[in-house]
DNA sequence: AAGAGAAACAACCGCATCGTA
DNA sequence: CTACGATGCGGTTGTTTCTCT
């Protein structure tokens, strides 16, 4: 199929690309990531540019092996959003959603798949977390859960998030792979959290998010 | 040494959201 | 209010490298 897409040339990135892009960024900045071909010449489109920078070039990504700590922070964090794999990466320095989401698929995936072989019903986390609110998760935008909630709380977004039907409740448990049941719980695999010490607001499950991320942050 | 299959990594695609004119 | 381009995300596919026979 010939079409506009063949303007752009696919694949992987040669040495000459990469500099022509890096030196593109030094010159003009990250963004704008669809002049780059047009200033450039470089025949990649703008979205092949932005990957390509923000998963190898950008001299903030750490390259090689990922250490024994850093996986037990992906697997605790996975345990808790899923595959929200940008949220997850926010919390690792120097990774990138790309690499953690590879390292999870051809590593981390299969250790934990692995040990928790037979062990009962393995239920996405999204599931999990909104059985322990009593609510759908599904039924969210991807937005609900950026830390953009500023300003006006009666508006259009937090009425999004109140959908979630979040209650108060004495302990909030998230647990990942196991569901949620009342003398059968795995608490190598949840995280529990009083929402008195939390101080939680309904209206807000990113903040809940971002105080439990902090809560295991610091406990690490 | 060479071929096959598996594993690891890089990049693409489709869709959702955001920002702005 | 709306249309549209830019950006971001997660799933998937493609390519390269490694390992085993």
């Amino acid at each position: 199929m010939e079409g506009r897409s063949s303007e752009y040339k696919k694949g992987l990135w040669t040495v000459e690309e990469d500099k022509i892009l890096t030196d593109y960024i030094r010159l003009h900045g990250k963004g704008k990531w669809n002049r780059v071909a047009k200033v450039t010449g470089l025949k990649r489109c703008g979205k092949s540019c932005r990957l390509r920078w923000i998963n190898y070039l950008s001299p903030n990504v750490k390259r090689g092996n990922f250490s024994q700590e850093e996986d037990d922070l992906i697997i605790r964090l996975h345990n808790l959003l899923g595959n929200r794999w940008s949220l997850i990466a926010g919390r690792v320095p120097g990774r990138t959603d790309n690499q953690v989401k590879n390292h999870w698929n051809t590593h981390l995936g299969k250790k934990v798949g692995a040990r928790r072989k037979g062990k009962g019903k393995v239920v996405d986390s999204t599931q999990a977390l909104s059985k322990s609110v009593g609510g759908n998760l599904s039924t969210l935008s991807k937005s609900d859960f950026t830390p953009s909630l500023s300003g006006n709380e009666e508006g259009t977004r937090s009425q999004e998030v109140n959908k979630i039907g979040f209650e108060h409740q004495s302990i909030v448990g998230l647990s990942g792979s196991q569901e949620l049941m009342k003398g059968d719980i795995d608490y190598d695999n949840c995280f529990w959290f009083s929402s008195d010490e939390l101080d939680l607001q309904p209206h807000s499950l990113m903040e809940f998010l971002d105080k439990s991320l902090d809560f295991i942050w610091h406990g690490l």
